[in-house]
RNA sequence: GCUGGAAUCGUCUAGUGGCAAUGACAAGAGACUGUAAAUCUCUCGGCUUCGGCCUUCGUAGGUUCGAGUCCUACUUCCAGCA
């Protein structure tokens, strides 16, 4: 993998650049589209494409059973991906499972072989460009004293966390013991194990199996829990270093830096993993990371980006609201994702360039979602009130089809921000590029 | 015409004398940030100084401390017989 940094934000730690992977390039600052098992929820290969999507990024806790297969064909970019009957993605009304009918009507000729559908219903198309997987780490904290809660930015300030014999994971030095939520099994993932399973997986870039903290975590705790993720970044690419080359092309492994709301936790963190090393091999980029309250995100990543070497890239993990995505670029990412645009587009927030809104509010409108966008959908003219329809229709094929809809306006909507956060740097406007977004978006 | 049965919030529905009344859907509001999420939370008769107050279960009477629940009549609908 090959970074280059293009431009920079005079006078700060903003920057414009390129990473070339195995599977192509990726133009920064980057939206990467969250596709959690091997494929973006309701939209195609060939939507990701479209929307400009440059990378997508999986996980390897999701992968965890299908890594082998992934390995056989040639890696996540070009796997197609399919969950069998019992995979974690079933749906929970029952009425989406793809049916032997749906695989038949799909089918153009009865001598081919039947087409592979996903758990959406969805033709089972390899993705074919950049790749990137998460470690597992989010569920470390998602399934463990995060259960249950949101994991929001703005609240959850006097949170309790969830008691020890409650959590479906269980942190110890090895690694975590969960308790798989769809089917009860239990299972283990230490570093070493994620990296195993991330390098079957194949994806470009890797991440070092963590621990994040959520926001009711104390001081002291996330002391702890930042120094077992050092610890655990050094087994990660002791064993990452060990199998980067077995599917013929190069994978990378960026260091996540957690280290929770604390300068002192976040700089020394930041240096420890920056320098890094077995045998000469460091980190080919790192991974911001941890839950982060929105008043002081900017700060903390000036913190990190701060201490991390300038010419590797960064990814901000987990994160897109605009402003978000704003301080992240003006503060050193390069690269992004987030389950949000696609997520809040399938419970009918609807991003435009004045804000957000919900579809419900708009039963009988002939706009479109946003003017002058350029996603799939507003070019084919669907109105506020076709799409709302679609949504709270009972059909689940019209539902799916307002999912795919919604999921490529907003994720178009997040793309077309980095792209032109980019534009900007480029030509040296970002700050004026910011103010005018953020004036616009949030009218204050 | 006779004999049974039924009428409850926009719709369907629970409801054994202590009920402003169950559940579902619809509707309305909010949340969601490395996906246990086609999910979750709240509201859903009116008014309220948040203590309550008022009006409600086809209509009109009645029994009772108290009636959506029991009785009578009427209205409408359903089924069976003519």
């Amino acid at each position: 993998m090959e970074f280059r940094v293009e431009k920079e934000i005079v006078g700060g730690l903003g920057r414009a650049g390129v990473i070339k992977t195995a599977h192509g390039e990726i133009k920064t600052p980057a939206f990467m589209a969250v596709g959690t098992r091997g494929y973006v929820r309701f939209l195609s290969a060939q939507d990701l494409h479209e929307i400009g999507a440059q990378a997508m990024l999986s996980n390897g806790y999701h992968l965890r059973r299908q890594s082998a297969q992934i390995a056989d064909s040639g890696g996540l970019s070009r796997w197609e991906p399919y969950q069998p009957a019992t995979g974690a993605d079933r749906p929970q009304n029952g009425s989406g499972e793809p049916t032997v009918q749906d695989a038949s009507r799909n089918d153009t000729k009865m001598s081919e072989k039947p087409p592979i559908l996903r758990p959406d219903g969805l033709l089972a198309n390899p993705w074919g460009g950049p790749t990137i997987t998460d470690s597992g780490g989010f569920q470390v904290m998602s399934l463990g004293s995060g259960l249950g809660k949101v994991v929001s930015m703005e609240k959850e300030r006097g949170v309790v966390n969830t008691a020890h014999k409650e959590r479906l994971a269980q942190v110890s030095e090895a690694g975590v013991d969960f308790t798989d939520p769809f089917d009860g099994q239990p299972d283990f993932i230490g570093p070493e194990e994620s990296m195993r399973i991330q390098c079957q997986i194949g994806a470009d870039i890797h991440m070092a199996f963590d621990e994040l903290t959520s926001l009711a975590d104390t001081y002291r705790y996330n002391i702890e829990a930042m120094e077992r993720t050092e610890r655990w970044a050094e087994r990660s690419l002791r064993e990452h270093i060990r199998h980067r080359d077995e599917l013929g092309y190069r994978q990378n492994l960026y260091a996540v830096l957690q280290g929770g709301r604390w300068e002192d936790l976040r700089r020394r963190t930041a240096q420890n993993l920056a320098k890094m090393q077995i045998g000469g091999v460091g980190f080919d980029g790192f991974g911001l990371g941890g839950a982060f309250l929105k008043e002081n995100l900017g700060e903390i990543l000036r913190w990190c980006n701060e201490e991390l070497p300038a010419e590797k890239p960064r990814h901000l993990l987990g994160l897109s609201h605009p402003d978000d995505i704003l301080i992240g670029a003006e503060m050193g990412a390069d690269t992004f994702d987030c389950v949000a645009p696609t997520r809040e587009a399938r419970h009918g927030k609807i991003y435009t360039r004045e804000g957000t809104f919900n579809l419900r509010k708009f039963a009988d409108s002939g706009k479109t979602l946003d003017q002058n966008c350029d996603c799939p959908t507003c070019r084919e003219g669907w109105t506020r009130g076709g799409l709302r329809a679609l949504w709270r229709s009972g059909n689940s094929e019209q539902k799916q089809k307002y999912y795919r809809l919604a999921s490529l306006h907003n994720l178009r909507f997040i793309i077309r921000l980095t792209e032109e956060i980019r534009q900007a740097i480029l030509e040296g406007s970002f700050a004026q590029y910011q103010d005018e977004f953020l004036q616009k978006f949030y009218q204050t």
